[in-house]
DNA sequence: TAAATCATTTAACAGTGTTAAGCAAATGTA
DNA sequence: TACATTTGCTTAACACTGTTAAATGATTTA
């Protein structure tokens, strides 16, 4: 009857122990080999005891994603603590968000929807399939160089391409905003950055 | 003996059925309900036969893919072949590019690993969780806006977290570059945009 | 017509998430 | 102390997954 409290706090201790055990498994083998059975076998039971402490595994996935985006906000948080001007705290927050996305690259998978499995088709596939060197060139072009070598270009055509997907993957996922409104973004950012190409 | 090529051409029907009963269920059901035995069901087999055309599972979800970006360099040769200045192509091109994402969500989501799984969580996750506000509120201040629901502070804000975004996305599949030659164009990429806001 | 090859299916295996039934130990009650 | 009840946990099972091997039946070849 006294022990009430140490029992909850058990309880509360092996739900914690699925979760650990649940983000090491995906650590090491990736967010395909996680299994019921296979946290079962981490935290020492059987599979059917998970349900006690998670109505599913998609409850853990969420969980552990939640938990994901506690830590970045408190990554973003600090760094913008040490700083005053906001041009200088934007700085510093994107760098953490940067690092925490490199630091946790599974979490952050999770977290965004950057899937493993696709990853490795693409690496599978042949380059000259890729649509990429039509990018290349017209960015060379544009800029007046050709070699494709150049640091530069690929760095422009980085740029490039990253704002665009990062504008498509968040708006298939969440669809934010408006068409319209999206493509005036894309847009905008387009013209952005061809701007500060000729600098 | 003669029908030889009828029956090679008969094979190479079935194979492309096979594809496309896979694309079909994919767009209706997502890449999560695509099943081996639910393609030999929309083709009229069983689902051995399946493996006599394609030796894995894998192997259809690389030669969708493929197919993909197939279709997508054809839509970026055919919008650049419409101008002539690299300006307006590459402009053009990535308004293409955009297009074939929204006109082919699932298959962009293969492509590109933007999972359909961890979409639906994150949508679940209450929107306290998330350090969105931290950004919206920084930006805000940068550009002397404090009105959190302005269209501007939208729509710069949706453009910093997309060059970040697709950043991090594409140096998580298929490490493009060096960890220092990243963050520099991060950081190109920010100084960049931030020129841009107080125009 | 008999033999051999081909196309296709059925059966099976190991794995998945999930639920229901069973068991055994700890607890509450008389 | 003896019985009843709850609790903690496991085993068994279901429906599904990808995949492989064996069986079947039709078609072609000799």
């Amino acid at each position: 009857m006294a022990s009430k409290d140490r029992i909850l706090r058990l309880k509360e201790e092996t739900r914690c122990n699925i979760l650990d055990a649940s983000l090491q498994i995906v650590k090491e083998e990736g967010w395909q080999a996680l299994s019921m059975r296979k946290i079962a076998d981490a935290i020492e039971y059987t599979a059917p005891i998970i349900y006690e402490y998670f109505s599913n595994k998609e409850a853990i996935l969420l969980e552990l994603t939640r938990k994901g985006y506690l830590i970045l906000s408190r990554d973003l948080q600090e760094a913008k603590s040490k700083h005053r001007l906001p041009a200088k705290q934007l700085e510093a927050m994107w760098i953490a968000y940067w690092n925490f996305a490199f630091a946790n690259k599974e979490l952050y998978q999770g977290m965004f929807g950057v899937s493993t499995n696709c990853c490795e088709m693409v690496n599978k596939l042949p380059e000259a399939d890729m649509p990429w060197d039509i990018f290349t060139e017209v960015i060379g072009e544009l800029i007046g160089i050709t070699d494709m070598e150049s640091e530069i270009i690929c760095k422009k055509y980085y740029t490039f391409w990253s704002v665009v997907h990062g504008l498509i993957s968040i708006n298939l996922l969440s669809r934010g905003f408006s068409d319209e409104m999206n493509r005036q973004v894309l847009r905008d950012a387009i013209g952005g950055i061809i701007r500060t190409i000729n600098d």
